[in-house]
DNA sequence: GTAACTATACAGAACATTCTGTATAGCTAT
DNA sequence: ATAGCTATACAGAATGTTCTGTATAGTTAC
């Protein structure tokens, strides 16, 4: 909490390289050692486990990603507009920060699955309390669509030239303003 | 060509097996000799490296992939649009021969990403030739939230209630027939 | 028609490597 | 003197790969 070390950082950003680069079944504590620049002993120091190392990179990975969720959310539109249009954002962002989450959460459900759960849980709370009425589906079909770019970004499967890219991402959101306003409804009133 | 082995098409579905239920990471030959019933020996006549395994599943899982998608390609309605439906169809297809392409695809990704430079391929010739009007980009929203809901469920992060799903998808298609008649355009005269 | 041979499809064990986890001793700055 | 880290070493297990053996079906020669 006070000082935070260096090392570990560099081990965790180490790991999301090499995830990214060469795939999570490269992820050793050697490659790390040698991509990192630190020992093995200071790896260990910080995570003497390697589901420790999984669930370092998914905390750091999941408090980055929602700390930039909130911070992206516009406040010009209603809450749950507004909230899309976070997702949306975040999603489509081109830093690298939530490509590393979901290189994080690649890595953790391809070499345990179980790791996910909190993340899974989280899901749940938030889609449970839906009523899913025609709207809720409509933008729901966005955060959809913005999700699956990410995905296909995150594999490199990406093929759209950068201007279509861009007028993409501006049709979602305008979209999400059109559909979010279509029907005000009652969560106008309800906070 | 002649006779079909069985023992092949045991040790495949049950590498789909494994990826599926307990991550990429699991898929060991010794785990896989387990679950297909096949003896490392077997496996190993079929596919000598796990390279080959690894490819095998992803070129079985292709044709499959192609060969259902083009089946469920509704031909009432322009060609364009029906691709689409046929690509949505096959995402959100309960049955689970998608979800196998993606459990290979996935494997591949975590253990070795370069075994889908195939596909890389495919996809940049599919994507490249578009012109990605609005009508194209509108199109391709509808396409990636099909996607997006397939990555949610292969990764088990699916949280919407069966109804709820069901009225997604009828959604999608609906929109993709509404923007699909929108522009009808060239795409008409020229085959 | 049967003996010799080839090709295919697997079984079963052995091998060498890699990886995780752990340990220990030392350095350095605070 | 303690936290943070370097450096090295090693045990135990897991894993990819290789090797040898076995069973069967098909082909050819005689």
């Amino acid at each position: 909490m006070g000082r935070p070390p260096l090392a570990k950082d560099k081990i965790l950003a180490a790991a999301r390289q090499i995830v990214e680069q060469h795939g999570a079944g490269c992820l050793t504590f050697d490659e790390l050692a040698r991509v990192s620049g630190i020992t093995r002993g200071g790896i260990t120091y910080h995570f003497p486990t390697k589901e420790d190392l999984l669930r370092g990179l998914l905390e750091s990975d999941f408090a980055q990603w929602e700390e930039s969720e909130t911070a992206l959310t516009p406040p010009d539109c209603d809450p749950e507009t507004a909230r899309l249009l976070g997702f949306i954002r975040a999603y489509t962002s081109q830093d690298e920060s939530h490509r590393r989450f979901l290189s994080g959460m690649l890595s953790a459900a391809t070499l345990d699955p179980s790791l996910m759960d909190p993340c899974r849980q989280e899901l749940q709370e938030r889609l449970g309390r839906k009523q899913w009425t025609e709207r809720d589906l409509r933008m729901h079909i966005l955060h959809l669509a913005a999700e699956g770019l990410m995905w296909q970004e995150l594999f490199q499967m990406f093929a759209l030239p950068a201007p279509a890219r861009a007028r993409l991402i501006t049709l979602i959101e305008r979209l999400a303003r059109e559909w979010g306003e279509e029907q005000p409804g009652r969560l106008a009133k309800e906070a």
